[in-house]
DNA sequence: AATCAAATTGTAATCGATTACATATTTGAA
DNA sequence: TTCAAATATGTAATCGATTACAATTTGATT
């Protein structure tokens, strides 16, 4: 790979000319700007990105933290980053922390080291008391789980007032037996949306009952399996589930597709709307965000940082999608 | 972020030692050692990948190549290359090309630039040409996706036969009418995999009719939804179908479910064992490629290509895992 | 032809690290 | 005490770019 001397040696001119034609700035005179160029298509040459992020101090490169991609429910939200970095001349490198906060390091370093210009988190395992550091001094956001009265500005939904809208949904098709499949209460949107569950049936004076209540140690489908497994062996059966995920939401329908074949359906919502959520049987109802939307947002939001203007907290809106998991 | 020379100013001693101390090579004494450190300790101070990578021409860093991160076949075998990296000191950076060839230009020149040390394409819609020419320069390695009779070293799994066994098993469960639901054939495993699909056909003496095969132009469900409706218009409706992906499958048994609420089913049969495909109603029977190892095994390939030795290519074993879509 | 401003090009410092080589210091055997 | 060997530390070049400033060329004007 050639360098920027071969060019200038090749060329008869000098490094800094050769740098102008590059950063086609001041003035370069056409006989030489088309010598360089020459010279540049001979070599097939390209500027190091090292040599010129050291000298300026910038890279175009966006990082995006996020606990593992298997998790649909990122994959929307990633298109929109993507997509609005791109149009600005910035470029987005995925980052599966596994959620393992040893992780994160590498690539916090890599933002402190100028390897990249920001950090856009979709993490909710990552270390806060490290990304609030990282952010004293560097472009952070925080997208859909964020931190209340924290310093980092986040984009998100209002997770309460769906989880609210959702359980009272089910309490209105005549449930008075309401499960909720949630995660690890660590997680703020898992206590938000337990907020919101419990204030659907406060309002509706049914009571909360903790056998009813199941803490998942994950997000993957087969949490949702045994979850559903485990409500089912209540004497007194929910008949409907409300489920902080769609991945778990889908666990939980396998189940009962699985146990309760003739019975009576369970009726069950599910939280993101994952693509998956229109292939199941029956469909699954869910709260939608606007993940595309929150993924292009949250990329301005990094772009301004980096700029160096602030930025405001957005909270964006959500939508019940009603589906055959709450109709029959 | 404070850099080398105000350790060193801090410490009482000169850059190099400060160097010294980073990479505990050659001797420092116990004292300047601490001292060194303490001032470290003191600035919060993290070496510059920039400057070090600009110098040494490494930067542990490896890339995946993926067209889209929505298709979890990618995922397990992501799990396999971040942990053997991990495990040999290195990150691993995922890159989405989105199927846009002039978004894999930012990352072939991280690789040109020394920004990462090597690539890993999955990605069947890289541009090829000028991967090649990459890797005449550079380590690369095809990951599941290859060419043949290429110059670059791959891992994959066999194709055609895993094809061929999965149309065999339809047809030895009475299936004469077997439909293929494939994606655009200018991706060598379409290729395969039809040809797999020929070769069963042919060996039970079953006629291959082109209106029984159909192009999608995606992987994502909703083509798999299309695909089969399409099939079924067919006044000779196919009996079974094998879809060379998941996620058409899985479409397929959408449709399916759909619009054959009470008459004789179709069996199915995918291709990748995606997590999703045991939650689905039927789960769905398909061949299983061992993914995490593949991932592994690609990673370590890398990584001997880095050291400058030579890889022979791997074709790593698949299985049929037989599930409800072929068993009502 | 002489003059001078504008346009073009070159020189050299800089970014933050590593490392060959040079120099200084310590150690220990004679 | 002396001096060579071993150990410790510093100096300066280097990686590949950018850019302030200096130097040169151009060409219009008198």
């Amino acid at each position: 790979m050639a360098n920027i001397q071969q060019i200038a040696k090749r060329a008869g001119v000098s490094i800094a000319t050769v740098s102008r034609v590059l950063n086609n700035a001041t003035s370069v005179s056409p006989k030489t700007r088309s010598k360089v160029e020459d010279a540049i298509k001979e070599l097939n040459y390209e500027p190091s990105m090292l040599g010129r992020n050291l000298r300026n101090s910038e890279s175009r490169l966006l990082l995006v933290l996020l606990p593992n991609i298997s998790n649909p429910f990122y994959t929307e939200i990633i298109n929109g980053i993507q997509d609005t970095a791109i149009a600005s001349g910035y470029h987005i490198l995925l980052c599966e922390t596994d959620s393992k906060p040893e992780r994160e390091n590498i690539y916090f370093n890599m933002v402190k080291n100028k390897l990249a210009d920001g950090v856009i988190s979709m993490d909710p395992t990552v270390n806060m008391q490290k990304l609030n550091e990282l952010a004293e001094h560097y472009p952070v956001i925080l997208c859909s789980e964020y931190e209340e009265n924290g310093e980092i500005p986040y984009i998100t939904v209002d997770s309460e007032l769906a989880a609210y809208q959702a359980v009272k949904h089910l309490i209105k098709l005549g449930n008075e037996k309401v499960a909720l499949i949630t995660s690890d209460e660590k997680f703020l949107y898992a206590r938000l949306r337990r907020t919101g569950y419990e204030r659907a049936l406060k309002e509706y004076n049914l009571p909360i009952r903790e056998e009813w209540i199941y803490h998942t140690k994950g997000l993957d489908f087969h949490y949702g399996v045994h979850a559903m497994r485990m409500l089912l062996q209540n004497e007194d059966r929910p008949t409907a589930v409300f489920a902080i995920s769609d991945t778990l939401a889908i666990g939980a329908l396998k189940t009962i597709n699985m146990e309760l074949k003739d019975s009576e359906p369970i009726a069950v919502v599910g939280f993101d709307n994952i693509s998956f959520s229109s292939m199941t049987n029956p469909t699954l109802t869910t709260i939608s965000q606007p993940m595309y939307m929150m993924g292009c947002q949250a990329t301005e939001m990094l772009l301004s940082r980096i700029k160096g203007e602030n930025v405001e907290n957005i909270v964006l809106e959500h939508e019940l999608i009603i589906r055959e998991s709450t109709m029959e």
